[in-house]
DNA sequence: TACCCTTCCTGGTATAGACCAGAATTTTCA
DNA sequence: TGAAAATTCTGGTCTATACCAGGAAGGGTA
């Protein structure tokens, strides 16, 4: 086949956004209503929707709520393997971070105990966070701490690193770590915790951590958007 | 709002599927034809696609070519920090590997120049590969390795590892590098060789490797498709 | 037996139109 | 002036239908 109708409007809606959003992409990076762009370039508004889903999957463009679509920023490069906070990243980057706490609790968690290795009912310092950078939602996160290596943690400001806190204050070292990073769709809670459809894609990333001494520290999960980070890990000597 | 219908729709659909494919999913995991599964559940056949695609997000289902719907199977666990090769951890995982050789070939590639730091018209030993698991092709890569580093390597065999060759027979170190993963739509020649659509989901790794004198020796793009790996990185020491 | 061709099946693309629900803006009125 | 209400705009969902193109399978032919 020739090629299809979309993939042409997707190449050439990527090329004009490309033309440092010019023309019709206006100064908030936002893009004109579906139904305009249908019109302008002369097909129906599903077939222009797959072109812009398209654009979405390659981390182009991104859909705001029922606001309309913009243009994705520069991704953020991120290093999972290291320990600098969030803001510290995000600022080196050039870009503004902000973390909002959106709940804390003590409760158990079969997830955090199984990759912990504790039983079941092990209650934890549970920590939910959501992370901007420059005013958008990127992320949000969940933290299971475990309390006795850090008793008291909930009396702490947890817009700022957790880990420099578990350093700081209880002396941890965090020497053990497992990552594990999976592509998904982010649903429920997740999704709307970040403004977005459910089922938009996203990254998962998972942490279990242990001190020197292998005794279980903390489990995390984050889920990013897919589009709004870039992993980067640096690494030196055979393994 | 209640919910989607499509919404409610892929949720029935997952059930189904963890129903260990139970009922209407065939032996070889192939669900039924679009049109039987909108006509069973009573819609049609693009709010169908939507569910499907959902749970193609999720990493559940995944499409061949024009040949229908299968149930995806359990995702490579992959650390690409190590240097184990892929017929080693997959069949570490109790799966079947293949590798087949698209093309060798010696020419320059400004990408690996740059992230090697040699200049854009220096030359590469070019090769391309596309690598299987359990028969079903999950990613193509493409490796550049610096001719001064193992001259006449392209007279070797790449249906294995190529980090144990330039171990073994060329004494490299392989000790310094760098990783990045970003999540991408799967195009052009990448998309045809893995046979899917254009904009399917995938996960881009890029690797640049030195060895210990500092000395550039390689660097490789994989394309994967989203749903066949996890990623797992296990980490000691602080840093 | 080996190959080619036809046919059918399946997903892929596209049209045209409708209504819904949340977000943003404007208008109204206390 | 300020808050509430109505309106408009935008993407989200859905129906019904049509035709295309690649894959698979069957059957016929050399």
């Amino acid at each position: 086949m020739a090629e299809a109708y979309y993939q042409r409007l997707t190449d050439r809606l990527r090329d004009a956004l490309l033309l440092e959003h010019s023309s019709w992409v206006d100064a908030d990076g936002k893009l004109p209503a579906e139904r305009i762009l249908a019109q302008r370039f002369k097909t129906t508004r599903v077939t222009l929707r797959q072109a812009l889903a398209q654009l979405e999957g390659e981390g182009r463009i991104h859909r705001s709520n029922r606001r309309g679509w913009f243009v994705s920023p520069l991704r953020l490069e991120y290093d999972p393997t290291r320990d600098a906070g969030f803001n510290d990243y995000v600022t080196a980057q050039g870009r503004l971070p902000r973390t909002e706490v959106l709940s804390l609790a003590t409760s158990p968690h079969a997830p955090a105990a199984n990759a912990l290795g504790l039983s079941v009912n092990h209650p934890f310092y549970h920590i939910r966070r959501r992370r901007y950078v420059d005013e958008r939602a990127v992320l949000v996160e969940s933290l299971w701490v475990v309390p006795e290596r850090a008793p008291g943690l909930l009396e702490e400001r947890f817009e700022f690193s957790l880990w420099k806190l578990l350093r700081e204050q209880w002396h941890l070292s965090l020497s053990h770590r497992s990552i594990s990073m999976v592509s998904e769709a982010l649903q429920g809670t997740d999704a709307s915790e970040l403004g977005v459809a459910s089922g938009t894609a996203g990254l998962n990333i998972c942490r279990t951590i242990f001190d020197d001494a292998h005794l279980p520290v903390e489990y995390d999960e984050e889920h990013w958007l897919h589009d709004a980070l870039s992993i980067r890990v640096e690494l030196k000597g055979t393994h």
